[in-house]
This record gives structure tokens, C-alpha cells and sequence, in this order.
DNA sequence: AGCATTGTTTCACA
DNA sequence: TTGTGAAACAATGC
């Protein structure tokens, strides 16, 4: 669930409410999203720390302590994750599969999730009577200490018009899976690759190798502009493509068919007219 | 019951 | 060795 826009807003409400602030419990008994730390470990590391800085490659985030003194937290908001500072939350809004609506305007777009105290996977608890939860139903979240960022690509918004040209436009993978590479690029998920490869008008199942260079050029503009949007707008939910990929969708565009398939192990729409 | 799901890692294979 | 693709992972909803 959570790509780049959902991890940028989980990043930005950690920098502004939990920097700071002792930490003076930690709740790390999940095995499974500490892996491969084991209980306690986590606490140990972090009690009496403050996080000092919240950081974000692609969809990779990871919190300095003590201002770079100390080990650095690495959260990953996985399929389903969302972040919890006091009241405020930010990550994935809807929590459920496709087949849920976004409702996300006014209110709050899952009335059920603080009802649900299980799906607290990790918990920073702060001195100061508040905490940072990392809220998952799903459980394929991460906080791990110290993580490895060296394999992921430059992050989609940083990346220049170049070295994506140069890093996308080259083997013969569907031009889909070099997107969702995270090595290749960081940042972009199945929604996203979906919305921006229809902005673009190119085809999810071209072999990336194959574009020439207008192509990428384009593909550069228009991947910076739809994750953009989605941040601003509130996650990659709100791209233009995303309702129409459904039985029976059309594209906004042209009204064709859309097309289903599934390319780089995820499941693609696009619209055979306009995407070549 | 069985299938689907917005992410990552591991493994098999050419 | 490298690139590619499928399966596994956990949990939930339709």
C-alpha cells in the first residue's frame, strides 16, 4: 500500500512530532517485524535516545538518534503500514486491499484503526507520556536497527533526467518491473507505476531497453509530476488511473478498455490505445 | 473455500 | 556473474 507519497508523509510527521523527545520504552516484541533482532534488543539500543532526524530513500525511512551518535532506526511501512505519533497518523490510508474505497477527504479515512491496539507492531514510548506506533495489519512492516539503504537506486524525485535514462532505459524487462526495480529506481510501487506509465502514454510491457530517448524524457517529467501530486494530494490514491483499475474499467481518457495483465509479479491495467 | 491484495526477499534458471 | 521471473512471507477482505 504505502509507495513514496504515503512513506514522505509518515517521514514529515515524524520530523515534525516525534524529534526530540527522550525515549523511555520500547515495545519490540514482535519477532517478526524486528527481524532479525531479537526482543529486547531494539530497547536496549534505543532507551534514553532521541530521535534527532527522519531521513527517506524511495520507500526506505529511517530515524538518526542523538544526533547521528547513535544507531539509526530504519522503519518500512511494508504492504500495509502506516505511522502513529500521538493522534496524528500518516502512511497507508486505507489499510485493506484495492477493493476498499478511498474515502480520505474530511475525517478520518479508517475509523477502525485505532480501535484495533493489536496491529501495533513497534511502539516508541516517550518520556513525555506520548508514542510513536508503527501501525501495520498486515505485518510485513520493518523497524530494524542500523538498516542497509546501499542496495536501493536514487530516490524517484531526486534521480536526475540522465541517470534515469540512462539506469531505466536498458534490459529487456517489461519497462513496469525496471520502474518497480527498487535498485534500479526507489520510490515507485505498483499504483504508482500504473498511474505514471498511463500519464506518460507508454507501455507497462515494452521491454524497457527499447525506448528511445524522447521516451525517457518523458518518463522523467512525468514520474516527478504524478508523485508530486500524489504527496500533495494526500497518496497515490488519488491518481487519475487508480478508480478505473477494476472489471469493466475504461480509460479517463479515450473510454478504451483497459487492459489486464500481470507484469513484473503485479497485477497492471493500462489502456491498449493510448500506451504504446 | 479460494482468491485477491499498493512490498520485499529468496531462490531457480538461463 | 548477471538479469529475470516466480514463489514465499503475514494477514485480511471479498
Amino acid at each position: 500500500m504505502p509507495e513514496l507519497p504515503e512513506v514522505e508523509a509518515a517521514r514529515a510527521l515524524i520530523e515534525a512530532r516525534a524529534l526530540h523527545r527522550e525515549i523511555a520504552a520500547v515495545d519490540d516484541r514482535d519477532s517478526y517485524v524486528c527481524r532479525p533482532h531479537g526482543p529486547g534488543e531494539l530497547a536496549d539500543a534505543l532507551c534514553g535516545r532521541t530521535l534527532t532526524a527522519a531521513c527517506r530513500i524511495g520507500k526506505s525511512m529511517w530515524c538518526e538518534t542523538d544526533g547521528g551518535d547513535g544507531p539509526s532506526l530504519g522503519l518500512h511501512l511494508g504492504m500495509a503500514g502506516r505511522i502513529i505519533v500521538d493522534d496524528h497518523y500518516a502512511g497507508d490510508p486505507v489499510g485493506d486491499g484495492p477493493t476498499s474505497g478511498y474515502s480520505g477527504a474530511a475525517g478520518h479515512p479508517d475509523p477502525g484503526f485505532a480501535t484495533n491496539p493489536q496491529w501495533a507492531r513497534f511502539t516508541l514510548g516517550f518520556a513525555d507520556g506520548g508514542e510513536l506506533l508503527l501501525f501495520d495489519k498486515r505485518r510485513l512492516g520493518r523497524a530494524v536497527l542500523d538498516p542497509r539503504l546501499d542496495a536501493l537506486g536514487p530516490d524517484a524525485l531526486e534521480v536526475g533526467k540522465a541517470e534515469l535514462a540512462a539506469r531505466v532505459g536498458s534490459g529487456a524487462a517489461p519497462l513496469k518491473a525496471r520502474i518497480m526495480d527498487q535498485s534500479v529506481i526507489a520510490g515507485v510501487g505498483n499504483l504508482l507505476a500504473d498511474e505514471t506509465l498511463w500519464q506518460a502514454s507508454l507501455s507497462p510491457v515494452r521491454p524497457a531497453g527499447e525506448l528511445d530517448a524522447e521516451e525517457l524524457a518523458r518518463l522523467w517529467t512525468v514520474m516527478r509530476r504524478t508523485t508530486r501530486a500524489a504527496i500533495k494530494r494526500g497518496g497515490v490514491h488519488t491518481g487519475e488511473l487508480i478508480p478505473h483499475r477494476r472489471r469493466g474499467g475504461t480509460c479517463p481518457r479515450c473510454a478504451a478498455d483497459l487492459v489486464r495483465a500481470t507484469v513484473g509479479g503485479r497485477t497492471t491495467w493500462w489502456c491498449p490505445v493510448e500506451q504504446t
